[in-house]
DNA sequence: ATCTCAAACGGACCGCGGTCCAGTTTCCTT
DNA sequence: AAGGAAACTGGACCGCGGTCCGTTTGAGAT
């Protein structure tokens, strides 16, 4: 339970549409158990399975973008209802489709081996980190398009928060100058599901150049060495 | 008509959802007059302009996030149809009342006075057009988040195609070394509207942060002067 | 074993985006 | 002026996301 457990707790009477609260920044390694929700009653925890077992078949035959939630439920045999109730809603449904995956990338953020994880150099990480959600955006494009949330949610999803929160950090430390909040902004951007597909699908872009793409970014964004211009400054404009 | 007439043109039957063919990049000022549909039926044109008018209105009234076809129509004294015949979709509507202001926008940046449009050092027009592209969303921030497409359409929508490609050029000129299709992906994506929400709306960023932020981007990813660190390299890593 | 009640269930229901098509209007041709 | 075809119209229709609420069920208390 990396960032608090995210679509897991049952949900009180129902109006909610769930989100978790608590602090994003505040996550910690839960019990170490794979404990998925807290104290689920048997029934609830055995159509959760059923619906998330579903929802995964119906996703590798049709398509993430198909998937509708009355088929999810009338494919595990369980009320419409039940799927929002668990859920909160087609986004948290994906959601909870991505959440094995994501759980480990966040775990070889916070304790992999180093060039991910912890021990290497901040810029270096930075690095690391791009080629690997670069790679699991590819992997989960599908997923991911059709699971992302609203415009005005966006931002505040917590998968998302987490992942640009550990870029904030870094950049903190990569380039203390810097308004990391802001440019942790940026750099998640060029990551983001819907770029990456519109480059790699729509624009057919091999994924190579979009991996070259990230490190020059990293570079210029930390102001280290990329692969470096001639030798004068810019063309046009010194501009003081 | 800038960017090819966009969402003018009377559509076939019916089926095609629009989307206009025709290489964004080739561009031109069209006849000079505001013309805006070619050749439209005069029913057709009248029912156009009450459309806009009464979404206008409803958009004033309830805010766009709340804005409905079926509202829109019905206030209009017209079919749903119509509206959807008119405007292919919710987005397309949207786009249409934003499009004053989008060639307006266009205008400034082909044919404007230096800064922002043509005459100003490249670096230059850059600064300007992150400064005016950031004003103009916050002004209409209602629309540009109501009326954002959908993931898969986002990046091929033609407004922002045009600009995305003006920032291409510019970046192209200024640092000729770089991949410039991809950095100019960078800087739209730092004034994409939803981002601008959460860090004004949602975050409660100034718009000065805001602004400041993007020209340290510019500076940094087009390696000129910014606010300039210390005076050593970076912290842990010269890595090469 | 039973009682109790919060929790979970499920399917009827709603609203909206989007489509269809039979009928109407415009405008071009002769 | 008349005719005809293309363009346009409008509202019934569909599917899906999301909600509501009367009913059922699981599990701690007695």
């Amino acid at each position: 339970m990396l960032y608090a457990g995210f679509m897991s707790a049952a949900l009180p009477p129902f109006p909610q549409p769930q989100e978790n609260v608590g602090p994003p920044e505040l996550l910690q390694l839960g019990t170490g158990t794979d404990a998925d929700e807290p104290c689920l009653r048997a029934d609830a925890a055995r159509n959760r399975a059923r619906l998330l077992e579903a929802a995964e078949r119906l996703v590798a035959e049709h398509g993430a973008g198909a998937l509708t939630m009355e088929a999810v439920a009338a494919a595990a045999c369980v009320g419409k209802g039940t799927v929002f109730r668990r859920f909160g809603d087609r986004t948290g449904l994906l959601a909870a489709l991505l959440d094995h995956s994501e759980r480990k990338f966040q775990a070889a953020l916070l304790s992999g081996p180093p060039p991910l994880g912890p021990g290497a150099p901040p810029v270096e990480r930075l690095r690391a980190f791009g080629c690997a959600l670069l790679r699991r955006s590819i992997d989960e494009l599908d997923l991911l398009l059709a699971g992302e949330p609203s415009a005005e949610r966006r931002h505040t999803f917590p998968p998302r928060r987490f992942l640009r929160h550990h870029v904030a950090l870094l950049l903190r430390e990569a380039v203390p100058d810097a308004d990391s909040e802001l440019l942790s902004h940026t750099l998640m951007a060029y990551l983001d599901a819907a770029l990456i597909h519109h480059l790699t699908q729509q624009c057919g872009l091999p994924a190579e150049r979009v991996r070259a793409g990230w490190l020059d970014l990293v570079a210029r964004v930390t102001r280290t060495d990329g692969p470096v211009p001639a030798a004068d400054t810019p063309a046009t404009a010194p501009s003081a």
